[in-house]
DNA sequence: CTTATCTTGTGAAGGATTTCACAAGCTCCG
DNA sequence: CGGAGCTTGTGAAATCCTTCACAAGATAAG
């Protein structure tokens, strides 16, 4: 199989929500241009794009929403449940959890975990608050696919080791290091102030664009 | 002035980061394969990245950290303060607030706003959150730079529609939707959902790495 | 002063991604 | 059934980004 990039798997992304609010919105069939128009891209990249993985489109008519919307939920592995555990009970922590939409698009949280001793067993929802000497065990118990690493930058690359070693594969890290992970770890990462600064580079410089 | 990728920028950011880290640890030199190695590139990568501003190294020696670390926040903006505004005052705006790395970075929150009224008056450190209602007024005062939206996916786009008719033109925003802004404002996402779907695709696929 | 050693800065090469442009397929309508 | 009108899928071209490779500048040691 082909090399595909990862703007590539994020425009899929989009184009996914975008043929969900279409199929919510009870269109049938959509074109390349038209959603190159709400991903702010051109239609021949949506079509190179889909072209990766298949032809789903038929000429002169354009896709039908449902049955993309299949494909590429095929595609991004988004038809089956992902288990996920947060590490990090904190404030990000809090907001990630309670941000629902993620159970509605197949990521469901398994468990919680913090080291702070006065937050353990705390209520979330249905989940309690585990102490991190439980990771190990937990996470193995639980088949967690993705793990969320919101703590504080010190603690992150630890943490990030003994999700590893626990054989989790996939890791979303919001702490603002650059974490090391062996060959067959996919990470993520998500750092906010380095958008900030992005912005500021374009302030100062007053350019344009760049959608992050 | 030659344009400068976004990713340039980026890589920027972490050179920075790491200089610091290196400044605080009594270093005073450093050389791009340093750089490099601590941001999982390569030294000519390093070496291209700076050239696009000037020559700031010694050949033979590398580059004063000191002194790197002053170009690159010149280079970034990062030598004066901006002023930001916080527009939603939820779970994710509140973890957003608490997160005092901001202030050390040079980004000032100055206003925090809600459409909720039973949070309006509501007192977050030194600031009062704000109704919507004062938003043009208090953006303009304020003279903020860049606003962080953090509202639902349906309020976002009428909510960036105002801020930038008051003025503001850059926007980080964190509703995961596609928002419509005009020419001349400078618009970064960070989308949650987006970066968890990217780890599917790479559980789904079995492949690798790929930082974000 | 000369040599050995190191590391920068940068053209040129190579690779990857995006855009172009058009043949081919599908539908609708008369 | 045939022609008009769209829109796909895709090689080829163009653009953008990264890596290579090496001359040149800097230091240190003898």
């Amino acid at each position: 199989m082909k090399k595909i990039s990862e703007s590539a798997v994020r425009r899929l992304s989009l184009y996914l929500r975008f043929l969900q609010e279409a199929s919510a919105a009870g269109t049938e069939t959509i074109s390349s241009g038209e959603l190159a128009r709400r991903g702010g891209t051109t239609s021949a990249q949506v079509r190179k794009d889909l072209s990766l993985f298949g032809s789903f489109g038929k000429r002169g008519m354009g896709y039908s929403v449902r049955e993309l919307l299949r494909e590429i939920q095929g595609i991004l592995g988004l038809t089956r449940r992902w288990n996920v555990a947060l590490v990090g009970a904190g404030k990000l922590g809090s907001a990630l959890f309670s941000y629902r939409d993620f159970e509605a698009r197949g990521f469901q949280i398994r468990a919680v975990f913090d080291v702070d001793p006065r937050k353990v067993g705390d209520r979330w929802g249905e989940l309690a608050i585990r102490g991190d000497d439980e990771m190990e065990r937990v996470l193995q118990a639980e088949q967690v696919d993705i793990a969320i690493v919101a703590v504080p930058a010190e603690a992150a690359q630890p943490v990030v080791d003994r999700i590893v070693a626990a054989g989790v594969r996939s890791i979303l890290n919001f702490a603002p290091v650059r974490l090391r992970v062996p060959k067959g770890v996919t990470l993520r990462n998500v750092d906010v102030t380095l958008e900030l600064e992005g912005l500021s580079f374009a302030l100062a410089n007053g350019r344009e664009a760049a959608v992050g």
